[in-house]
DNA sequence: TTTGACCTTGTAGTGTACTTTAGGGTTTAT
DNA sequence: ATAAACCCTAAAGTACACTACAAGGTCAAA
């Protein structure tokens, strides 16, 4: 009756229509039948496949290892601990992001405890700070010296 | 004597000399003056700039960020609050990064456990939960069920 | 019948931060 | 003198995931 249409699909799968055309030219989806008129009819599972790509990315998951997850669902051979696998790469990944988020945030708390805000940029230890410093092992920028460098401040900015 | 050209100061900073062409280009350092062949000669002083642009980018700030952060310490107007609330943006920026972040750990952690990873993908609760499920205000996925798919999925694997 | 909503293709643009390539000229060390 | 090491420009390429545009063809309702 209702043939399914790309707009409706995407509708249903809450995405752009050029999305959809996006997902079929990368490989996500297969290409469907056409119309006469050339347009695309759709199946009604690609419906729950097109949510599963959608949920997938938001946790996270890029297109290529949602590829792999997808070609894991239709693969005979392939076994759950396969799926699996694959999550739990995904969450030391995410630990991972975590726990270097962590660091910055504390270094960050670190600079603007270092920084009293009062007066001109022209001496501004956070700047001073990230002039100079040094970095670790992974790339993170580590201040060399914001306590000192806050009591170089606070004796300059608490004379009164 | 030896004047500061481009290779020398992209080693000093620890950058390649096609970045520090390229931050020349996005107005993150000022056009140095150049010898009579065209090379590029700096100030010393662009050896801190090129630092503090690189230390900022580890912390997490973006090349547009630090560009404002650049013309916040050359402005004698500016104050040094002014740069203490760019930084404590960065820092709520960062938390609600984490904070995201451990979201989406404690759904795939969900999700994994939903899964006992025995047989093959077919009746894989993990990839089923993902064609299902919702998404919540912020975009990310939600499973409807993941402890009653579980369930069901106990039910046909325990059988013996 | 004509208007508007829908569909088609292919190509180009977005944002971020570079990196690479092509095709040169210059300086320094041997 | 010549080769290696350095410098120059402009443009294109990279990765990611779309998004927009141009220039059409098709379908349903008023």
């Amino acid at each position: 009756m209702k043939p399914l249409t790309i707009g409706k699909v995407a509708k249903a799968a809450d995405l752009g229509i050029e999305t959809v055309r996006f997902y079929e030219k990368e490989g996500l989806i297969d290409p469907p039948k056409r119309t006469s008129a050339n347009y695309r009819i759709y199946p009604e599972r690609v419906v729950a496949r097109l949510r599963f790509i959608k949920h997938a990315k938001s946790l996270g998951f890029t297109l290529k290892e949602i590829r792999e997850l997808l070609s894991l669902s239709q693969n005979p051979q392939a076994q759950k601990s396969d799926v699996k696998a694959q999550l739990e790469a995904k969450i030391i990944d995410i630990r991972k992001k975590i726990s270097h988020l962590q660091k910055i945030q504390s270094i960050l708390e670190t600079l603007d405890d270092c920084c009293d805000g009062q007066g001109p940029t022209e001496e501004c230890p956070i700047i001073k700070a990230l002039e100079g410093g040094h970095e670790t092992a992974d790339g993170t920028f580590c201040p060399d010296d914001c306590s000192s460098a806050q009591k170089a401040s606070d004796k300059t900015t608490t004379v009164e």
